[in-house]
DNA sequence: ATTTTTAAACTTTTTTTAAGGTTAATAGGT
DNA sequence: ACCTATTAACCTTAAAAAAAGTTTAAAAAT
């Protein structure tokens, strides 16, 4: 889960990131509204909490656009005041929750959780992908009657794979999403892990290819 | 069994806090309608304490809410008013009973039972899983002639792996289902469970285990 | 007296790193 | 155009390093 945190206050912001940090959640923190429009664009957050006071662009502003521009990542608004028309446009503008400082560590998760349940949930358990299947909930790639248990990183790549059937996926993305925006990870250590889950998808006896196009990134061919 | 207690009179919170942990129940207090709602909405209780006057969110509302959201934990409604038309409109809106203040603690834990009775001992009694027996009113895991008693949290702990066979589960939602959503328990005292109840398996001869994926969870694994 | 937490030493697995082998694109010469 | 040398990108694997998990014993809490 990729948590984007967007808010000025350097000392609450470094709290949000260590309350998260420590339910396991991966967070970026940017402090700026401008450039938390920009990242919040990529798509690639689970949720978004948002300030709403914030330099250059504030949060209204930042959701009205992303749900234009059909980024559909739960956002989690946050501000000081406590009026009612404030909490109407907050909604109105497109966020899925609303929360008034200071609040309890334990009430931001459990709104956090309760955003992200609707959308999120929806990937779990068994997903068929050309001659393979993947559950997510025993993380178990099989094949007919062979097979084998993903780990974490495996895990991961795998899903993104699936995700975008035939699609090119960069390094840099596979990077971003499979060891976090902010890892010193390097194009080795994603031909690391794409030998791995081949080796992992052979022995199951697939014939499903991760291919690489060079320079480009790698695609996993659909063989139905 | 975890209880949540929504109610925002603090001495009378505590009080039934008190009470339930007396007889071995799990509880968790919030003091704010809203707040209760989004953790009812996690749907890990057995069942909630929920009183009808509390600030932002009544406690009619957060029961209709909850059933639409299909949370069918079972609610026990608490309030001042003894009033038929409160009486009604709590067991409309989804209450599954009612009880007015004030009350013997007697009769709170009696019609806590007979709440929790209907929807949760569909599990009790004898689950045969894999290779051995657990029985959840004796807390006793047998395999042929041998047997072992379990304690609380080894018991919580069992039961939730055998709610889903095979399944990882994390450690985070071990920590929250076996010690309380608020607890600071760590994931060393998830392992140190585990190593004990591993050891009790294996004292009945038991050839069922908890395998450990690494960053992902604990899955228990059924061997038939 | 039992349950629960904590801490420490130990084991296992994951993750990174690095090196040597392949492959495919590019450049240069004919 | 064609062949070959060069080079950069990629593949695979072993083994080193780092991180996560296991198991105890003992302290603390109930």
């Amino acid at each position: 889960m990729q948590i984007l945190i967007v808010e000025d206050e350097k000392r609450l912001a470094d709290a949000l990131r260590e309350i998260l940090s420590e339910q396991k959640y991966m967070t970026d923190v940017v402090y700026d509204g401008k450039v938390g429009f920009d990242y919040a664009l990529s798509g690639i957050y689970d949720a978004i909490i948002l300030d709403i006071m914030l330099p250059h662009k504030n949060g209204f502003e930042i959701a009205y656009e992303l749900r234009k521009n059909k980024i559909e990542t739960p956002i989690l608004m946050l501000t000081a005041k406590d009026t009612i028309p404030d909490k109407v446009s907050g909604l109105n503008s497109g966020a899925d929750d609303y929360m008034t400082k200071p609040f309890a560590p334990e009430e931001l998760i459990a709104r956090l959780k309760a955003i992200t349940r609707r959308k999120g949930e929806v990937i779990l358990d068994e997903a068929t992908f050309g001659d393979f299947t993947f559950n997510s909930s025993t993380c178990q790639l099989t094949k007919g009657v062979k097979s084998i248990h993903l780990n974490f990183k495996e895990t991961e790549l795998l899903k993104l794979f699936i995700s975008r059937p035939n699609a090119i996926i960069s390094k840099e993305e596979i990077i971003t999403k499979v060891w976090g925006y902010d890892s010193d990870a390097g194009s080795n250590n994603v031909e690391a892990y794409v030998s791995f889950l081949r080796r992992k998808l052979s022995f199951i006896g697939s014939e499903t290819e991760i291919k690489s196009a060079k320079k480009l990134g790698y695609r996993m061919e659909c063989k139905p």
